[in-house]
DNA sequence: GCTTAAACGAGACGGTACGTCACGTCTTCTA
DNA sequence: TAGAAGACGTGACGTACCGTCTCGTTTAAGC
């Protein structure tokens, strides 16, 4: 058992500071945010944010993709109507403003930092895959999906069609877009 | 007709900055490649890099994604073995080493610099565009891809995927997963 | 009182920084000084150099004319005497090899720079003018010194004449050319 | 005897780059005078500028003391009156806009390039100091001067305090700086 | 009138320093 | 020991100017 020894945290500061940098982000872009903007922000001082998180990417990535409560994946009946569902759900997480501010540059800091890479990946899976397996094995018994689809596969489809999407030609997602593109992954993974 | 004047500039440079570019993004990644190491391996001096390009990003652009002859999409005569190929052919183009190592940081600075934005778009939907409407058009007549499926759409679902999956689980990509994958695309677009 | 906020500046910086210039400014001139070299040299950083001097201008002038303590001038006797040892400490000053390579230096930047200039100015006249007041009111009781003769007139034919002929022709400044020009100035004042 | 060959080059340039550096020197100091600005100003190129001046320094000193035609130094009859004509002189010569601009910066060069430094002195002293053996010889033939002051000492005394004087406090230097001055020189080389 | 050779404009070149910026760490004082 | 403040080393950024070079073109003098 740990014993806490000296001044304990202040834990207004935490959520200050993640508060501060989802606002930040959404006036400027990754790069462009530093941190001593987001202690100014916040109201406090950099060693405060450094004894938090280990570097500007880990708190931003813990800004922009805070740990949220479970939602179960309704069921709509249909495959098409699930998948579409799934989409709106990973276009949502993708598409606030702190999001698409973070978003390429988190993708850039993950490519070097490992504890990085390992904490992004742990928290989007389990956001996105909640509740996958679940889906994906009923929807096997229901003969509505082929045997050989792997979660991994459909979370790949999902965030990396949407991902590149929003990279490359945002003005473009419109309602159907993501008709067309839930089409294309119902059909992809249906027997 | 524009008229040539003053010095021209040394080809060799060009050509000499763009290896040397490409070199160095084997040996680090693109945060820690300096346009001063850039110069001094490709013995010339900063200014004369940046006279030629208007910002780091643009060089590693180029240097990453040269204009290459086009070659046509051979027709393997099923949807899935075309499919197949276009796979090949964008993973290939993803995974040099120099791709590798630059992919992340271009995203991320993509996401700031519209003029690179714009010029990446291009030479990327060149290359894999190239050919890709005539052969949806083919595929289209012969009844086996949807009339509602558009060559955007493709691009999204071959290069999203992939990228995705390099950034995430790079160490998975196996021909195991290209079949899966390439199975995947082609139901998604089939009739 | 300003209280002291946050980590103080390590002063032996200040000090290893000064240092350095003088040493470097006895090797190169001050057009080849460069402030790398000298944060390089003193073992630190240009921003903790910039941190403390607005300029390498700033910082060759506190390091080539450094604080010091007045020492009184003496008395003579004689005004040609008194003049003889006023020349003897500006020429002191003029040429510590420091002086030598950056006076020229900082003539010119004095010329861009105001508050260089002011900089300059006020170190100068301190050193050169500490007790020269007193020195005048009592010659002139004595009646050896005109009356309209300004302190300032006397620094300027002081360090104007050493200055020029320092920078034109340093070679010819030997005990006679002393001689002579002490008594030039002696006379210049003299009733 | 030279026989030319080739095209010979365009007197106009010579004299429209000397114009424009004096030009520019009204505007900025010597060092934001740059060579392209000068190029530009004169309607000719940096090539043609260096084929007729070895560095910057070379020209700035003829654009800002040209060789005039040398006028006798007037006699006015009294020490005093002929030393008060000398400074004027100078005087005027050194506190054209050229020559406020660029003197500081002429000084910074000379002390590096030793072709400068003799280029300036030659035509300083040339102009300086014409007539003055003359003048010197008879005023000692009148008992008014004494034997050891030498040609090189007037000029030292005049120049130097001058130049010190316009740099460090231009503002004070009116007529009754000058008179002050001239008497103290007067006095200084007086039997 | 043709040849020759240098001057010309434009502008690229290598070199070198500039002053700034942000990161993540360290050091001080205070609570 | 946390916290605010801010200095620290590191290392890169993009810019500026120097004086030189390389083009293609123009200009005069000599043959």
């Amino acid at each position: 058992m740990m014993v806490e020894i000296g001044r304990p945290r202040d834990p207004r500061i935490d959520s200050a500071v993640l508060e501060a940098t989802a606002e930040l982000l959404g006036e400027t872009d990754y790069a462009s945010l530093s941190v001593d903007a987001i202690a100014k922000r916040a109201g406090t001082s950099k060693p405060a944010i450094y004894r938090r998180w280990p570097s500007k990417a880990h708190l931003v990535h813990e800004a922009v993709f805070p740990v949220t409560e479970y939602t179960e994946l309704p069921s709509t009946g249909s495959t098409l109507g699930d998948v579409r569902e799934m989409m709106a759900r990973t276009f949502a997480l993708l598409t606030t403003p702190a999001a698409l501010a973070a978003l390429p540059g988190l993708v850039a800091e993950m490519a070097v930092d490992s504890t990085l890479h390992a904490a992004l990946l742990e928290r989007f899976v389990d956001v996105l895959s909640h509740g996958l397996d679940d889906w994906l094995e009923t929807a096997r018994k229901r003969g509505e999906v082929r045997a050989e689809v792997r979660p991994a596969d459909v979370i790949d489809a999902l965030a990396g069609i949407i991902f590149l999407a929003l990279i490359t030609h945002p003005e473009t997602l419109d309602e159907a877009w993501m008709d067309r593109t839930a089409e294309f992954i119902a059909r992809g993974i249906s027997a």
